[in-house]
DNA sequence: GCACATTACTACCAATTGGTAGAATCTTTG
DNA sequence: CAAAGATTCTACCAATTGGTAGTAATGTGC
């Protein structure tokens, strides 16, 4: 395993703050100044920790993105790849890990891809209610309430059980789809 | 505005770990010790402002339970003051807070009362399928989605906008009530 | 006005934190 | 082999952190 996925690892464990730079190095069996020389500081760890979990979110908005099927296919399709990236041990760092953490530079560059993924997603369910696989519902407030649900999964899904992450995802996007009411 | 509150609001605006005792105390215009004269610790503190929201959820779980009303009905008025207590001073500390943060009895403490409420919702879901208000989905991953999805609007929810935190959560209730799914 | 508890302050501390200087390796390339 | 770059080490530091000792002010009941 690669120095930055145990990065990864410790700070999705321990959180960021309860983890020191010297337990840190203690933990990955290497001496402070190795973490130093492959990052500027302890911000820029998890900067790129969350970085690798962005660009695998990238992928996924883009698969999405030009697969050619009706919007709730691609909101489903999108969130299936969701949770199983944001269940790993990067994408842990970025939902886990406290956001006021972060420095005002990186800080700003988290909100950027915050907001363009965000976008994405109200765009699919904006284009789904056009090709009538999405009924009348605010794209915007369904877009938080998703992403909500969504990021929470971490919190409480440990990998290894009977249930992987693609099943909560599953069960979760049966819900937004066809609702808890009486059928 | 009394000295826990000014704590809670702090902490949320913040974060906890962004605020040092120090800087706490400053501005709240009181000296350091003030502070540990109220609370034992930095723990204490943020547990105390945790323990308000825990008491208002307490307040809103039973005035629930104890409402003649079907199980959907008690899920749409739990949640909603769950909004609102979550958007809250108080309850955004509880959501907005790193939960490694706390000490082990303390978050003991935190995950039996997580638990307690987590329960509650699920067997009112339960009931709500009995009653035939809710359709067949899985209570557990039912719940868990409304947790998560209801965790996060004190993320982006700022208040004193157009829409209030009571808004929004009618908003998430229609769309888990009926779904996004072709109406 | 006096005893008493409550509430608040100034000044200080030990420990930890993030971060660095500078030397020593190990690897690659001529 | 020698020079150069990449990688890692030991040892150290300034600053901040959570927390405390001891004391002064403040209110309250008699």
């Amino acid at each position: 395993m690669e120095m930055l996925h145990k990065v990864a690892l410790v700070f999705a464990e321990d959180g960021y703050h309860q983890t020191s730079v010297n337990s840190l190095a203690a933990r990955l069996n290497v001496s402070k100044p190795v973490l130093y020389y492959y990052a500027k500081n302890k911000d820029d760890l998890l900067f790129q920790c969350g970085q690798v979990a962005r660009e695998e979110l990238r992928e996924a908005m883009e698969d999405t993105a030009t697969t050619k099927i009706s919007g709730m296919g691609k909101v489903r399709r999108f969130f299936r790849k969701y949770a199983e990236i944001m269940c790993g041990d990067f994408g842990r760092c970025l939902v886990l890990v406290d956001r006021n953490a972060l420095s005002p530079e990186t800080a700003e560059h988290d909100r950027y891809h915050r907001r363009r993924i965000e976008d994405a997603v109200r765009d699919m369910i904006i284009e789904g209610q056009a090709d009538g696989s999405i009924g009348p519902c605010d794209p915007l407030m369904a877009t938080k309430a998703l992403f909500g649900a969504f990021n929470g999964i971490p919190m409480w899904f440990k990998s290894g059980r009977k249930l992987g992450a693609t099943d909560v995802a599953e069960a979760y996007l049966d819900i937004f789809a066809t609702g808890m009411g009486r059928g």
